[in-house]
DNA sequence: GATCTATTCGGACCCTAGTCCGCTATCAGC
DNA sequence: GCTGATAGCGGACTAGGGTCCGAATAGATC
């Protein structure tokens, strides 16, 4: 497995002016294979900062120098899948991607956030559990919220496409869709008729 | 300030066989009282469990004791306004409780519960922030859950009422309203209207 | 290759939530 | 009142996240 650098979600962002230095590089890279096999071997929530600090065969300032707390490390670990998402549903092929009904594309975009959340909804949860609001802030459900927004606003041209939007995004926040999929047992069918439902009545 | 026993929040739980001793109910009233007053005072997250147990003169050990954890200390500074909640739109007067149509009341739901994190959304975020998906477990989601949930049956006979429940009630989310209320500068009115927008377009 | 500077390294340290268990106070029954 | 079983108390202890700063290293420049 092979990491790149930079730990942020949105897309184009200029690179530092300066590359990063090798060793600097190496540890990186060692961190986030350590901190990816610890949590495939023993679950998210059983991988202390200072195990993965010891696997990864670096010390503790650097692991936290690196990736700033626990949730930024957890979240450099979903970054690559999340860029293919944001890739997919920018630039890829309907109906994610432009070109099919905005409907469609939303109906699109809630069931690969699901089928995503099926995925690693455990390392996705963790990751949202930092100080409160602070998902919110953060680039990756800020561009979930500006394309759904924009999405929303062909939609439904006279409403409130932001608020919408946050509403919207609410029924994917990882935390829900686990709490539906094991604590109440819907299936992930369920999940995903009820916000193609949810979207039907909104543009009805 | 006086507070009563048990931390519970839904309704008529079967109180505790035997009575609290009496140094155990001295010893809740003072440490809910010190809690209570250092977070009016410095904010939430600016009190810790051993200044709250300094304040109220006991020992950390009674502390958790009493309340197992944090969150639980903060979820039953919380409790005496719930509980006021849940028998308004349970018991209380239309519109938000029986008597009003459906719609209203889950307007007037929305509203009420917006108005109640306008007042004390720090501390019911931190409340909220416990381990990932415990807020939804608590029995306050829950009490809300089955209301929402019951009333959506009315509204709307065919469609997946516990999954609009807990779409619906996303929007309500601590964190999720203070996030835009704060960081987006929405205005109270807007959301309220957001809410009821939302819900005409579902019912329509 | 020597030198110099900015960057990075790493582990000792701090803070706070939460646990544990021997000691103490309460109160029901006598 | 006395007494014994039971519930409650409290502070020393643990664990894990996060900080700090002197030491070490990369790599640009000469």
């Amino acid at each position: 497995m092979g990491f790149t650098q930079h730990g942020l979600a949105l897309l184009p962002l200029l690179e530092p002016a300066r590359p990063e230095r090798a060793d600097a590089a190496r540890n990186r890279n060692a961190i986030m294979c350590a901190a990816a096999r610890l949590v495939a071997e023993r679950g998210v929530d059983c991988v202390t900062m200072d195990e993965v600090a010891g696997a990864a065969g670096v010390g503790k300032g650097t692991l936290f120098r690196r990736f700033g707390d626990r949730i930024g490390l957890l979240r450099a670990l979903l970054d690559e899948r999340e860029k293919d998402f944001q890739e997919e549903f920018i630039r890829g092929e309907p109906p994610l991607g432009p070109g099919a009904p905005v409907c469609e594309r939303l109906i699109a975009f809630g069931e690969r956030a699901l089928d995503e959340i099926e995925l690693q909804g455990d390392l996705m949860v963790e990751a949202e559990a930092g100080a409160p609001g602070e998902r919110l802030l953060h680039n990756v459900y800020g561009a979930h919220r500006a394309h759904v927004a924009a999405l929303v606003r062909e939609l439904l041209p006279g409403a409130d496409s932001d608020y919408i939007a946050d509403a919207l995004l609410g029924t994917l926040a990882a935390e829900v869709v686990i709490y539906q999929r094991r604590a109440l047992g819907m299936p992930l069918q369920r999940l995903k008729d009820g916000w193609r439902a949810l979207l039907d009545g909104l543009s009805r």
